[in-house]
DNA sequence: CTTCATTTTGAATATTTATGCAAATCCGAT
DNA sequence: ATCGGATTTGCATAAATATTCAAAATGAAG
């Protein structure tokens, strides 16, 4: 897995986790956890998985990922890897990419990408065992399946 | 009322109006409206209401305002309002617009957009939350969001 | 009105976060 | 492996935000 993606993972788990108040205070845990990056590189990943810093009664402030821009809290992780198990493949024309998975199965998995709401993607149609994603303009491939590990990491198997 | 709680419930509605980005944007907006405070204020006001600042892939950075108490618009309840609300975003690439609504108001949604044939719409597809609305050559996303607010007004507020 | 206690505020400053830029790394095509 | 282009990163620093501290405002009670 690239080492980015999978460094954005620990950073989504450990907020999701913990009450974290300041970039200084998750550089530190990253580094405990065996990562090597500054705050600069913190600062821009915070700013990719859409973490928000918010006012909290005990800690004063603690970073959050808002509602929607997340997926997550192990049930729905389960839940997540299950639906990933239905991809088949992933296929690409112009600014738009079309995913194939097991009967019934693109509905379900369209709305997990859907309610992560990726920069990469503007929006998304579901017919049976069909995804229609529509990138945004600029959007690479390679762009495209970096965002849709993130938010289904057991993809990393079929599409790397 | 007290003078802090006005300016509070000013700049509340001042972020969930606009798209502001940092603490100075919004002091000039609330300087302009009259009241007189400093960007320490502001700081205070701001985590006193746990407004939070999330990355927007058009801004940088804007303000919003998590979540609950938020009491909107008592707005008439005809049919095209009522499914205006369903309205989520609408986002474009090429010569296609995207809008994503809430679960199961795409095609009534849709319904309403085809019935009323605008020119700058050469037809739409309709998922369970996502249309996707084909534009005629030519037309600029500015011109389609002038077309949909003349069939839902209360578009407007989501879109402006 | 005066006094004391409490809350709110601004100025200055400390702290925290974002970013320009150059270097490093990664990737795909020879 | 080597080149060329794109992406990612760190460093240094700019920009933004939070907080300290003293002063001003507010309010309650005599």
């Amino acid at each position: 897995m690239k080492n980015r993606t999978k460094r954005q993972l620990a950073i989504k788990h450990i907020i999701l986790k913990g009450k974290i108040s300041s970039q200084d205070e998750l550089l530190h845990i990253m580094k405990d956890q065996g990562f090597e990056l500054t705050q600069a590189t913190l600062s821009r990943d915070l700013k990719i998985l859409k973490v928000a810093k918010v006012s909290d009664q005990a800690l004063g402030y603690v970073y959050v990922i808002p509602e929607g821009a997340n997926i997550e809290s192990q049930r729905e992780n389960s839940r997540i890897n299950f639906l990933a198990d239905g991809f088949r493949d992933l296929q690409f024309s112009g600014n738009m990419a079309v995913m194939r998975t097991m009967p019934g199965y693109a509905s379900s998995l369209a709305a997990v990408i859907d309610s992560s709401q990726p920069y990469e993607v503007i929006g998304t149609i579901a017919g049976d065992d069909t995804i229609l994603l529509i990138m945004r303009e600029g959007i690479t491939p390679g762009n495209l399946i970096n965002s849709l590990i993130l938010v289904m990491p057991t993809l990393e198997d079929k599409l790397g």
